[in-house]
DNA sequence: TACTTACTCTACAGGGACAATATAGTTTAG
DNA sequence: CTAAACTATATTGTCCCTGTAGAGTAAGTA
């Protein structure tokens, strides 16, 4: 299960996807019209923004808006900046990686090989899926182009 | 991220399968060579034998055996015990399905249909592999069989 | 300049899940 | 009859999730 933050915040990037580019959104906008506590979002776009996804101008005509391209904001970026890792063992994370603490060997750990194909069947969806691919059609731009 | 119980469960299990079947294994002997809480795991046996996958016997000569042939018990099934619906998403579950409070339109729900595909890749995984795999090889038998 | 609106940041609180631990009881072999 | 092993329920402490509160800062506008 992925977290209610996680839901709202790739939500959110969506709803900014569909707006013209250029002039910001208010948080407000988007908390009502994508049912999200706005207090809750602001916390969620500020974190977003420390990791440069989204951008935002303060005062009266201010609001936020898409950073980079939607293209290029991947569902696992957004997963791991609010989620942390994705692997379903601490001991297959790539970006912290943590030793099992009760299990003795590694390599010959049958549960972990398992999750190992797992992480990798999510990661094959997760990092080649944007937020722009959502936005666009049923099924990702990359696994379309892969199969025709 | 699956819970520490559903690691010792499947750990558990991967210990009975090597044990030679009819006669029991205690509890005691799994926790040491599996590094697991003794008290901990006999909670998770047996939630595990509620569900029909094991078999105990009580007294001095005791313990625990699979009831279930070992390739006909799949990690998703374990986890559906010990950890709940294994879909990232409230809405994509199948033994559990819940509508997403906060979300107007099913159908149309982007957020829903990346992590549809995420939740198939994942079952594609889980729902194939056995115990029996683990204990096997590198690869899910079933998954070979289909390479093959 | 004053005012209004919106974003920024920190703190914190309630609830629930996780990971055990504790304790008491029951069964069976020898 | 007793030790070893399973059965069952209750409780505990910690952590995280979800959300709220409130003070502060910046920017456009009259």
């Amino acid at each position: 299960m992925i977290s209610q933050k996680a839901k709202y915040a790739l939500r959110a990037l969506v709803a900014l996807a569909k707006q013209p580019p250029g002039q910001p959104t208010f948080i407000g906008d988007i908390a009502e019209s994508q049912n999200i506590p706005k207090k809750f979002l602001e916390q969620i776009l500020l974190d977003l923004k420390h990791h440069g996804l989204v951008a935002s101008r303060r005062g009266k005509a201010g609001g936020y808006g898409l950073l980079r391209p939607a293209d290029t904001i991947s569902f696992g970026e957004v997963l791991r900046i609010v989620d942390g890792p994705i692997a379903p063992l601490p001991c297959l994370s790539k970006i912290a990686y943590r030793k099992c603490e009760d299990c003795q060997e590694e390599a010959s750990c049958e549960v972990r090989r398992v999750f190992a194909q797992v992480a990798d069947a999510t990661r094959a969806v997760l990092d080649r899926t944007t937020i722009a691919d959502a936005v666009g059609a049923n099924l990702p731009i990359r696994l379309r182009e892969m199969v025709a």
